[in-house]
This record gives structure tokens, sequence and C-alpha cells, in this order.
RNA sequence: GGGCUGGUAGCUCAGUAGGUAGAGCGUCGCCUUGGCAUGGCGGAGGCCCCGGGUUCAAAUCCCGGCCAGUCCA
């Protein structure tokens, strides 16, 4: 492959163990990787100097500035700030896909270097107990871009820098080894090398130059990449040869945790555990028992001795990773719910709370995000500027959680009550997972219970992959077409008040024409196309729909006059678009921008919009934000946009470079939604709102002219919806509430300022009316009941009753239960009144001689045209024959008497 | 984006063959006591989340909405 490897004097070998090609300077048998090698540096460090994590990220990128690489900040972890492919940052070549990757966008700065704080939660079961995975690590990353055009530099570089940057920080380049492997994600491949030191494997670097195909198939493509990972917290963890990455990246935490919990720590026990772990590829959950027992095996201990020894250690570890990936989700960004990003988020937090837990712990979450973002100030100040909005996320989410485990102990309390009723032996394992699908019950918590309720239970190994499985869906591939036309010229940026426009037909796709250049605004990024007219030969067709696909614009025209069209391919048209939909659509546009303006104002900046649908009548918006925006809050919102659009600033439009654009004004740009391309439109609102958006608005804020609040609804958790009207139809709105509100006035005959008083003294009465008519009919009953001419006949030792009253069924069924108790004395009672009810009821010694007094009103009541039943004491019917009434008694009758 | 739970008294919840709306805590009154803790008795307090539908009859079944919880991508 490399000449470079060769030059320095890099040999090309076999790995014994795996078989693997590598490369390395001295001889040796076996890669350098895991599990081929064990570590050799817990303990005794691969270089002199011990670097923490902050300075070996430091010496990183000087390095790297002085081979000619600019420095570039870091991204946000949170990647739908510019993509929507993903939630969050995995490695920094994250920072550059879609747009750089592709081509479509200039790199910001090239070749470059970042230091790049990526989360991935795949492998979390693993984290704190190998001592290397992390769900947050810090991927130091230099990477060039070569086009045809401009090739920076490729793999003979790329090697000599990592080869150079190993050495200049004090590693004998002799303990090197460059390990042949080929590279695939994100729809892109290239080989690699994998480089170690003393079996930990440091670097990747990755030649990206093919795009993988839908088939498998590999394609070159014109941007060559060169993507390395540096895993700086191993670097940091290699030169100080501590027991864990952990200790070597954020000790102070981990020491703090510690001290904490009261944690005692075995270290021969940790370095041991370390050691194997190393040697070990911990890929699943199930294989960490392996590893428990190789450890134990090799200290010559039991299991359960292990276990005992290790496992507070690892929460510790646990703690302080899973804080630290908190930290930077929360500080950029994701709101915890129960969707999308937030629920990882919730994920991670809800683990940390469980091992806090699990170590008996005193301090709260809270209290260890403290001390976490206080040691990560140091370096991203942006976390301690977020620190008040993080620490009440926190306290909101532990609240949270402690509601949800408290109300999931009841049900698997309850749950195991009514298993032991039905004498069942064990919790079934459909019930496991739905305890935990649907409450969110981890089957461990539910064995502690169970066991408290001597109550035996089994988890199966794969319980996390059987929810997962029930949970698989098919994903459907979206059809796409392209078309083979000119981009349409686009005229309504540059001519924002005109309506009519001339253009040229270009062609026909089914039942949407496309011309050369046009005025309609295609539907995207939440606002609705125009709808207008296109006039050909003198006769006016109507447009009701635009929409883009590839910059080409498609205007939609029924589909019976669309050969009008085709046949006039090269002709001129004349098209008018509607314009009290257009400057109503500009108007709720606009006014959405200074809604979510007013909105970061009120509520804090970690407000975001997450999506929008503007219309003509109404708009809503939607807003990350962690708990409901109250009344007041929205009130304030509408106040404050209100006042924007009275400040009547004029929106400066200016097509921008992306990346100038990113770093005059940052990721808050995308606002609105990813934006394509290299060129991006920025509307800026001056001193209120910058935002990359596409759509259509008005020239100054003044020309809403009103702006209404409808209302708030919470569409998911972490995520609030306003409704609002902007312009003419803000005024109806009010107008229409008005409305409402005199409607309801003029019932109740007060103005609208005692409308709340009434309604409640209303309402009030109603219910106390109510229950004095309940009283009331009961006492009528009483009276009924004693009133009532007792005609009853004796059948075989039965009192039997059968009469028609004047009754309601509440009254008649309140004197059948009189009669039939001790007073009176009767055994059998039907009653029916003159609306076609009966009502029959039954003593005790009348049931236990078998009668069955629902079976009878049942059949009483069919004689009625209708049905009925009820209990054995009590039944109820009904019919709509009511003459009937003397025939269904007479067959009650009849049914008792046989 | 998809799935699954749940919404009943101020609170925690029963109400699983549609058929008289319940318990515990809290609250109010009375009794027990010198007073308190407590104990006993009694009462008040329910648009059974909302809107449709099925049915003689819906808290219960069906559809839609709102609110909450939870899992997966």
């Amino acid at each position: 492959m490399s000449k470079q490897l060769k030059e320095l004097g890099y040999i090309k070998k076999k790995c014994v163990s795996c078989g693997n090609d590598f490369w390395s300077l001295n001889e040796r048998y076996t890669c350098g990787d895991a599990p081929c090698d064990k570590y050799e540096f817990i303990g005794n460090p691969a270089t002199s100097k011990k670097y923490d994590l902050y300075e070996i990220q430091n010496v990183f990128q000087k390095f790297f500035q002085q081979h000619n690489h600019t420095i570039i900040p870091r991204y946000p972890v949170l990647a739908k700030r510019w993509r929507d492919d993903v939630f969050l940052v995995g490695a920094s070549i994250y920072n550059f896909q879609p747009w750089v990757t592709s081509g479509l966008v200039e790199p910001p700065a090239n070749p470059l270097v970042v230091a790049q704080p990526s989360i991935r939660l795949n492998d979390v079961d693993n984290v704190g107990r190998t001592g290397r995975h992390m769900t947050c690590f810090t991927m130091g990353g230099h990477h060039a871009f070569n086009s045809p055009e401009n090739q920076v530099y490729w793999e003979d570089e790329t090697i000599k820098y990592c080869h150079d940057f190993i050495k200049h920080i004090g590693i004998n380049p002799e303990e090197i080894s460059f390990i042949e492997s080929w590279w695939e994600g994100g729809g892109n491949a290239g080989p690699c090398y994998e480089v170690c030191v003393r079996g930990v494997e440091l670097a990747t670097l990755v030649f990206i130059q093919y795009k993988t195909l839908n088939d498998g198939k590999k394609e070159e493509i014109p941007l060559k990449i060169v993507d390395t990972g540096y895993g700086l917290e191993r670097f940091a963890w290699i030169s100080q040869g501590t027991p864990t990455a952990y200790d070597a990246s954020f000790g102070p935490v981990v020491n703090q945790i510690k001290d904490l919990a009261g944690v005692n720590v075995n270290q021969e026990i940790l370095a041991e555990n370390a050691q194997v772990a190393g040697m070990m590829d911990i890929e699943t959950f199930a294989d960490l028992r392996k590893l428990r027992e190789k450890v134990a095996d090799r200290l010559g201990i039991s299991l359960e001795r292990l276990i005992k020894s290790a496992e507070p250690m690892e929460a510790v570890y646990i703690i302080a990773d899973h804080t630290r990936c908190l930290a930077f989700m929360l500080a950029d960004g994701v709101i915890p719910s129960n969707v999308k990003e937030g629920y990882l988020a919730r994920l991670v937090l809800r683990r940390t709370i469980r091992f806090i837990k699990d170590l008996e712990m005193d301090a709260s979450l809270s209290d260890i995000m403290q001390l976490q973002s206080d040691f990560l100030a140091n370096h991203y100040p942006e976390i301690k500027n977020h620190q008040e909005h993080l620490q009440e996320i926190i306290a909101l989410e532990e609240k949270r959680y402690a509601k949800t485990v408290s109300k999931g102990i009841n049900k698997v309390k309850k749950t195991i009550n009514y298993l032991k009723k039905q004498n069942k032996k064990e919790i079934p394992l459909d019930l496991l997972i739905k305890l935990y699908d649907s409450h969110g019950i981890p089957p461990e918590t539910i064995k502690e219970i169970a066991e408290d309720e001597n109550f035996p239970i089994k988890i199966p190994d794969n319980f996390y992959t059987l929810v997962a499985s029930e949970h698989e869906q098919e994903i459907k591939a979206e059809e796409s077409f392209h078309l083979n036309f000119e981009l349409t010229k686009i005229l309504f940026y540059d001519k924002p008040y005109e309506t009519k426009f001339r253009a040229r037909i270009m062609g026909s796709y089914d039942d949407k024409v496309i011309l050369d250049q046009t005025l309609f605004y295609p539907e995207g990024g939440g606002q609705p196309s125009d709808t207008g007219f296109l006039k050909l030969n003198g006769i006016d067709y109507r447009v009701t729909h635009a929409e883009k696909v590839d910059d080409i614009v498609l205007h939609h025209i029924d589909s019976e006059k669309i050969s009008k069209f085709e046949e006039a391919i090269g002709k001129q048209i004349e098209g008018t678009i509607d314009w009290q939909r257009r400057i109503a659509l500009a108007q709720n546009h606009t006014a959405t921008h200074l809604i979510v303006s007013a909105a970061r104002n009120i509520l804090g900046d970690h407000i975001w919009q997450v999506g929008a649908q503007k219309g003509i009548k109404k708009s809503r918006i939607d807003l990350s934000h962690y708990k409901r925006i109250s009344t007041s809050e929205a009130n304030q919102i509408e106040k404050l946009a209100n006042h924007y659009v009275r400040m009547n600033s004029k929106l400066k439009v200016n097509w921008m470079n992306r990346n100038q654009a990113e770093k005059k004004y940052g990721f808050i740009l995308y606002q609105g939604g990813v934006v394509p391309g290299s060129k991006i439109r920025i509307i800026e609102i001056p001193q209120v709102d910058v935002q990359a958006c596409a759509g259509t608005h008005v020239s100054r804020t003044g020309d809403i002219g009103l702006i209404k609040i409808n209302k708030t609804e919470r569409i998911q958790d972490g995520v609030e919806r306003l409704e609002f009207s902007a312009g003419e139809s803000a005024v109806e709105l009010m107008q229409e509430n008005d409305l409402y509100l005199s409607k309801s006035a003029e019932i109740f005959k007060v103005n609208h300022d005692q409308l709340p008083k009434t309604c409640s003294r209303f309402f009030n009465e109603w219910k106390a009316f109510k229950n004095e008519i309940r009283r009331l009919k009961e006492q009528i009953a009483t009276l009924k009941t004693e009133s009532l001419t007792i005609k009853s006949i004796k059948v075989d030792n039965f009192e039997v009753l059968i009469d028609i009253i004047d009754a309601d069924m509440a009254e008649m069924q309140k004197i059948a239960l009189d009669l039939v108790d001790n007073k009176i004395g009767m055994d059998l009672v039907i009653i029916g009144n003159f609306e076609g009810k009966i009502v029959g009821s039954s003593s005790k010694k009348a049931i236990k001689h078998g009668f069955k007094i629902n079976e009878i009103i049942k059949e009483s009541a069919s004689v009625l045209g209708g049905g009925g039943g009820g209990r054995v004491n009590l039944a109820q019917g009904a019919g709509p024959n009511i003459e009937k009434m003397d025939e269904a008694l007479d067959h009650a009758l009849n049914l008792i008497q046989k």
C-alpha cells in the first residue's frame, strides 16, 4: 500500500494470532491490538510525561496547527443542528456530513484539525466495566478534503503525521503497529489503518474514497477525504498508565464520586480487571460474565467476591462517564424526552440515577452533575454558561423518574398479587416485557421486588433484544424521480412584491407544468405554495399547487387541461399569483421568526424551533422546552413578538457562503431546519433574529400588523407547540374569541369580566341541585314504597309483588330494593312504569332458592321489544312497546310460577 | 415516526362477563378526654377527561380528540 511506511522503515507482517496484515519497525509477531496483545502500559506509562486529557488535546491540536492545519472549534454534540439523519455526533467527520463530504460545500478550512466530543451509546453496557468504553469521548481528527482541483494530502502524509505525532509525545515509534483494514460507514468506504501501541488502538486513519451504493457495490467519489480519529482519552490513558481510561480522563471527578459514595478500591482487582478487559472483545452484555469469570480465575477468588469488589467501583466510573456525557448533551441543547435524542438523554440520565441508588449515595444527580460541570467548565466555558438551565432540567428529571419508579413498584406489586391469586408460580415473560415496554420498569427492578414478595422470576439473557424485536418494522423507501429540465429561474426573491410575470413553457410532468422562470413559491420550509393562474392563449388556467424537485418548480394544473400546455412548449405565458395568499403567508412566516426569538428571550436560549407549519388563517410552531409553557409565559411571548412588530425593522436578506454565515452567526441559523446548499439565504431581523430561510417574508416587521397566540399544546415530551395567527387573521381570531365570550356572557346576562365568576357559580349550583334531586328522589322512592298498597301474591312460599307505578328508573331501583329487604319482606318484586322501563329485585331467600331475577327481567323486557338484565338481586330492562307492559308483567309472573 | 399503558372523591387507587359508583388517606361534625396522641360513630365531597357511536342500559365496548406515562427507531 503505502510507500511512506517503507520509507520510515516499517515492514509488513502477518499477525500470528488474528492473521491481519500489519506494519511495524521492529520484529514482532502479533498485530499490537487487543486481544492479540495485552495492555502493556497499566502501571507502566508509555511516555515519560503524563498528559491529562486537556493537555493532550492541546498538544494534538498544536501539533497539527504547526503542520499547516487550521484549528476549528468543536461542534455541538446535537447533530440535528446541521443534519437530520442522525441524532448525535459520533465522530469528528459527522461535522462535515453531508454538505462538505458530498462536495456541495467548501470545508471551513482545509486541512483542519478538531477535538470533537463524540457520543456513542451502542456500547453503553460496557462502560465502566472494560476500562476503555465511554459514552462520550474526544475524537481528535485531522481532515483533508481532496478535490480534483485541490489535492491537499493523502495516505503518505497522514501516516507520517501519525508516526511523528506519536513520537512527538514521547512514545518510541518501535512500539507502533499499523494494521491494514477496511472501513465502512455513513454510506462511504475506504481503506484504513488502525494504529496501536502496547495493546490499545490509539487512532484510526481512514481514506474515504468510495460511496456505498444500494446494491453494496462501491463507486469512486470525486472528493477523497482523509478521515482520522485519535482517541484522545486513550492517549491520556497510555501516558498515565492508570488502571482505566476514566481515571486518566476525568480522574478528579472519579475521585470525588468515590469519596462521596465511600467506595474502597482494591487496586489489585482493578488493575487485573483492566488487563483482562483489554484482552477480551467485549461486544455484548452476555460476554461480561465471561470477563468476570476470567478475572476471578486469574486472581484466584470466587466470582461473587469479584463482583462484590468490582461493582461499586464500576458504578463510580459509570456515574462519572454518564454525567460527562449528559453535560455535553444538555449544554448543547438536548431536552430529555420520550422521543429522538431526548430519549437518549433520558436513557443515560436514568441509568445514572440507578447507579447512584445502587451505591446508596446521599448525593443526588444534581450534586454530581455540579462536580462534573465544574470540572468540564475549566475547558468548556459553554457548559458553565448553561449551568442554571442544566440544573433545572436535572432536578425536574429526577422528580419525574422518582414518580415513574414508585408507580412502577406499585404496578409490579399489584401484578404479583394478581398472579398469586391466579395460582401462577412466576411472572410470564410477556408480562415482564410489557412492564418494561409500557411502564419503563427494568426487569432488574422487577426482580428485586419479586424477591421481596417471595415470587420467583427468570430474566432471559436476551431480554432487551426481545423487547427490540417487538418493535421491528419495515422502513419504507421513498420513491424519487428525476427531471430532465433546466433549473427554474426563481423570481420571487428579487421581486418580492410582484404578482405577474412572463415565462416560457419548458414542458410538463404528469399534470405539472414546468416554466423557465416563475414567481410561484413552491412548498418548502413549512411554507405552503403560492396559487394563481397561468394565462395561455388568452385563457387562465388555475395553478392549485407548486412544488420543487431538484430546483425545478412544478406548477400543478387541472389534469384535463395539461395537454394545452404540452402542445404549447416553447410558448410564452403570463402568470399571476394570488397576492392575498402570498402576503398572508409572508406575514405568518416572518411572525414565526419573531415568535421563536421572543420565546428564546422569555424562556431561555435552550429554546429551539423543531418544526413549523405556516398557514393563512393559522400557523403553528414547535419549540423544544422541558416543561409546559404557562399562560403567563405565552402572554409575555406574545407581547414581545408584537413589540418586535411595532419596531418595524427592515428585514435584511442576503445570500451568503455557508461557512462564512456559520462563522458569523453560528448554528442558530438553522432554527428553521436543515438548509441545503453551499450558498444559503440569510434572513436577518436586526437585533431580533437571524435564520437561514428560503421562505417569503414581509419587508418590514410592521407589515405583519398583529400576532395573536391562540393556544399552546404539548405535542410530545420536551416539545411545545404554539398556535398563532398573524395579520388580518389575527384580528379575525380575536374577533372570533370575542364572539365566544359575548355569546357566553349573553346566556348568563352578565358582562365579560363577570363570566368566570358566574360560570363557577352556575356550575356549583348545578352540582348542588343535582345532589338535592338525588336526595329528593330517594325520599320520594321511600314515600312511594310506604304508600304502595302491597298487593302481593303468594307463590309457593314466596311473597311476589308485581305492579305498575309512576316512577323513573332510579326511583324504581330504590323501591324494588326497599321492598325485598327485611322490613317489608317481599321476595320477588317486578315493577314497570309508563315509559316502558321495568325493574326487578329478589330477596336473599329467593336467590338461594334459585330464582334469577335478571333472567326473568330479560325475558319480560323482550315482550316490550327491548332487552334487559342485571344481577340476581337487582335487574332492569326496557323496551319501546309501552302498551305491552301488562303482558310483560304477566309473562314475568308466569315465569315465577313455573 | 411507530407501538403499548393510563385518565374514577382533595390525594393514592379498586371497580376484568356492560346492570345500585367504591376503599384508604385527607376534610368536616359528634362522642371518648382536664388537654393532647389516639379510638369510635356519622356527614359532605364524583360532568367516572372531552365529543361521537353501539345498546333497553356505557365508568366499562367501538371511533375521534385532549392530557399524562413508557418503549423502540
